[in-house]
DNA sequence: CTGAAAGCGCTTACAG
DNA sequence: CTGAAAGCGCTTACAG
């Protein structure tokens, strides 16, 4: 902090008024005389005077900043979030305080106390594994928090999240309307919504098609390359391995490639891999990815809206946005039927 | 802003003693008796009370908070770098304010401004093509600033920049080593410093091995993998085309392999790709990519290790890191020699 | 070890 | 349209 900054007492000296003609001119008040206000402004802007948020917000009671939590900004769909909500608070003149939780449920906590210790006036948490401590923790506070892929189905709180199932439905439909019999799913690690969620949309898909759904085609992974790698390792171990694979997202699917080069298998005539994402990295993969398009910055924009709204007090609900399938190369019909 | 949260003062109400002594007590001064400054903070505890950072910072001067403004936080090398950024400044309980750019000379100002008024202790700029206007803005700034791969000449402020020419040669050596004699040099938009330290390596490299520079070997793109087709495209279109291309960053670089692909060319047989960066999308490509590591985190914590001296007092200067040679899948020796 | 008091730099009723 | 005054919630010499 600038040691020994301009007040706008010193603004006020020069110009020959009160600090309190200042404090109006400089927030653009009406009550003030438009000469006197155009003159204070000058003095101002050619003294680099830059008024003190720290004691306005003190004064007002607001700080104009939200606080956005990642797991790590690291990921590149928590950034394409965090750069929607750049835009959308930065457009209305608000900053955004950021805080990586590393997955780590007392970083966690210690996140939001500073947050609420430096009184953002909203919170975004996009932190995907928030522990159930955090989460009643969310619940007791007074500042307003919208959540973003809330992996927790209790709605207690505002949210914004893509439409799992039928975005996942819509994934698996495009495979078996190629011509695939045996589609496999690998999912997440266990036990949160979006992981049900989409294995939901691909049993629903699979049984709107009259396909069965067959147990081991269906296994979690990590949402890393290397836990994808294993799994898919598995299945083309079989006598019959499935001749499509539906990726819980690009990351895992980047992993289902690389296991397909190492056996030899061209995808997608051999095998067909679909990610879910589109990461910008999708398009840059070989063969291109075929995925399920998050609209990241929107997403971001949106849940910054809610935030807003519940700042003047509008009435607010959760949002659902929509996935949209990318079709690319890596995805193609089967090389011999079913 | 929590409409009405508690204050020291309803904590000390609670406690019986002077808000002075609650203060104290919070901060863990030695000045409080160990009792009842256990007593106040259990009170304090209990009552779920945060205390106000805003308050603070104007009692003391001090925000514990550092701006840092990106071009936009979806490229992953600045999401990498504000990934070390945070984890340092959090570590010494500072919080960082994120802003991007969008490379608009305009909104830096604002930026910076922003930053100006909340009385930040410090700035850290990775926005790599800032207008001369606003770094001479910055120069006049009281509070300290850093910049990360700052792009111009000048030593004007604090920067932790990598090692270009070094690390440029090191690349460049490595694809002579190979038995390349044709080598291109795909460079970025120029003007910047960065691009000319990097084709500058990359001259001494074959200046060091009596090789040739031949000024058609060496284009410019745009650091899009579009920019990159074209010139790539250029090149494979003469008669002596190059059998290696060193590629300003990764970005051009996945250009460079999509271009090899629609020309049917097997890379790294018929042509071996260098990038510089180390994305971590490099290990997802296929082939994966040889380049140059930047140590972003490293970059990240480094330059906030810059600030926090600054800050104390300490004695500073610039810091240059070194890049890594990370050789994967994309470069090997020629075909046919020569 | 503790408290009363002043001050950090703003905003905003209130009175004129 | 303008200014004096109180207040926002802390910290920290100062006096005891």
């Amino acid at each position: 902090m600038a040691k020994s900054g301009l007040s706008i007492k010193d603004i006020a000296r020069a110009a020959n008024v009160s600090h309190s003609t200042v404090s109006r001119a400089l927030r653009n008040s009406p009550l003030v005389n438009v000469q006197t206000a155009d003159q204070i402004r000058k003095i101002a802007r050619d003294a680099n005077f830059r008024i003190s948020a720290v004691a306005r917000s003190l004064a007002t009671g607001r700080t104009n900043t939200f606080g956005v939590v990642v797991t790590t900004i690291a990921d590149p769909f928590a950034a394409e979030v965090v750069q929607g909500v750049e835009e959308a608070a930065n457009s209305h003149g608000y900053s955004v305080i950021l805080a990586n939780s590393g997955a780590n449920p007392e970083r966690e906590m210690k996140v939001v106390h500073s947050f609420e210790e430096r009184r953002v006036d909203g919170i975004l948490v996009m932190s995907s594994r928030v522990g159930s401590l955090y989460l009643r923790h969310l619940t007791e506070m007074k500042v307003p928090i919208v959540l973003i892929n809330n992996q927790h189905p209790e709605e207690f709180v505002y949210s914004v999240m893509i439409d799992n199932i039928a975005a996942s439905e819509e994934a698996t439909r495009h495979l078996i309307q190629l011509g695939h019999r045996r589609i496999a799913y690998l999912g997440d690690r266990g036990g949160f919504q979006s992981e049900n969620e989409r294995c939901q949309g691909y049993r629903q898909a699979l049984a709107a098609a009259n396909l069965p759904c067959s147990p081991d085609l269906i296994r979690q992974g990590d949402s890393t390359p290397e836990g994808a790698v294993q799994v898919i390792d598995e299945w083309l171990a079989r006598a019959q391995p499935p001749t499509a694979v539906f990726c819980y997202n690009d990351i895992s699917a980047v992993g289902a490639l690389l296991a397909a080069r190492r056996h030899g298998l061209n995808v997608p005539a051999d095998l067909s891999v679909m990610g879910f994402d589109d990461l910008p990295l999708a398009s840059y993969l070989n063969p291109t990815l075929t995925t399920i398009r998050q609209p990241m910055r929107d997403m971001g924009r949106q849940a910054t809206g809610i935030l807003f709204h519940l700042l003047d007090g509008s009435a607010e609900s959760s949002r659902r946005v929509s996935g949209e399938l990318i079709v690319r190369e890596s995805t193609a019909a089967p090389r011999k039927s079913g």
